[in-house]
DNA sequence: TTCCAGGGGTAGA
DNA sequence: TCTACCCATGGA
């Protein structure tokens, strides 16, 4: 049923690990390649519980779809998790690369900034990007008009001008988080609904190419994002994550 | 060549 | 608030 996940993650000190992450009915299984020392031990898990959302309670989202008979799929599949990245700064950089692209494009260009600017296959670290000229980022990067919105962000992040990392420790509204997450250049009303998703507040649906041919196929018409908001409103502030897990009728191939 | 992909920024109305 | 236009990249 589950497959292996696996990862590079750099320490601090420079050391780099490889994890590969499994699972039972009950469990996440970790194993690491090299020893740990307690404190490097405690980084891992905190960047595993990131990872899983194992610090975002769904039960009550659980209940939420047992009210709706046509999402019992999701308990019975057990879903209701995304799987993110260890930190906002990668889910942000991703989300960034994957606006007005394809998939293919999407992973090409992920896959440039870490063999790039990682080290040994780590994804790199906002000082590591920022330490890098811009031109010669855009150069190696690729990622077209993508460019000035990760190495400016990266930048900000490592001159201490902003701290984004930090919003998700605040228990901030749903709105005043959205509010932040369009702040940052490169991150529109899709970005944002995208990383509220992931960071336990689905509160808006993250509005792609995807959910507009779905929602046109439902409502046999081409349609607008306004109306595949209003297609998920009915499931208030879960809308996004029903977007996720929603059983379309007829999926496209 | 032209279109467009898991959109976003900006100017102008 | 809404619309039109432009934005790098690369596959179809």
């Amino acid at each position: 049923m589950v497959g292996t996940l696996a990862r590079k993650e750099l320490l601090s000190a420079g050391k780099v690990v490889t994890l590969r992450i499994t699972g039972s009915e009950t469990a996440l299984i970790v194993e690491v390649d090299e020893p740990l020392s307690p404190a490097e031990e405690e980084a891992i898990l905190v960047r595993i519980r990131r990872m899983f959302q194992l610090d975002i309670d769904i039960a009550e989202f659980m209940r939420f779809a047992d009210r709706h008979p046509h999402l019992s799929h999701i308990r019975e599949k057990r879903q209701g998790r995304m799987l993110r990245s260890p930190s906002l700064f990668e889910d942000v950089v991703k989300v960034i690369c994957t606006t007005n692209t394809t998939w293919t494009q999407t992973k090409a260009m992920v896959s440039r900034i870490v063999t790039e600017f990682g080290v040994e296959g780590a994804f790199p670290t906002p000082a590591e990007i920022a330490a890098v000229p811009f031109d010669d980022f855009a150069a190696r990067a690729k990622l077209g008009y993508r460019n000035a919105s990760v190495h400016s962000l990266a930048g900000d992040i490592a001159e201490g001008r902003t701290d984004i990392e930090g919003w998700q420790d605040q228990a901030l509204e749903a709105a005043q988080l959205e509010k932040n997450l369009l702040s940052l250049r490169g991150i529109g009303p899709y970005g944002a609904a995208c990383l509220m998703l992931y960071l336990g507040k689905p509160v808006k649906v993250n509005v792609d190419s995807w959910a507009r041919t779905m929602v046109g196929k439902e409502l046999s018409k081409k349609v607008e994002d306004k109306e595949v908001h209003a297609f998920f409103a009915e499931y208030g502030d879960w809308c996004g994550l029903v977007y996720h897990f929603y059983p379309w009728k007829q999926e496209t191939s």
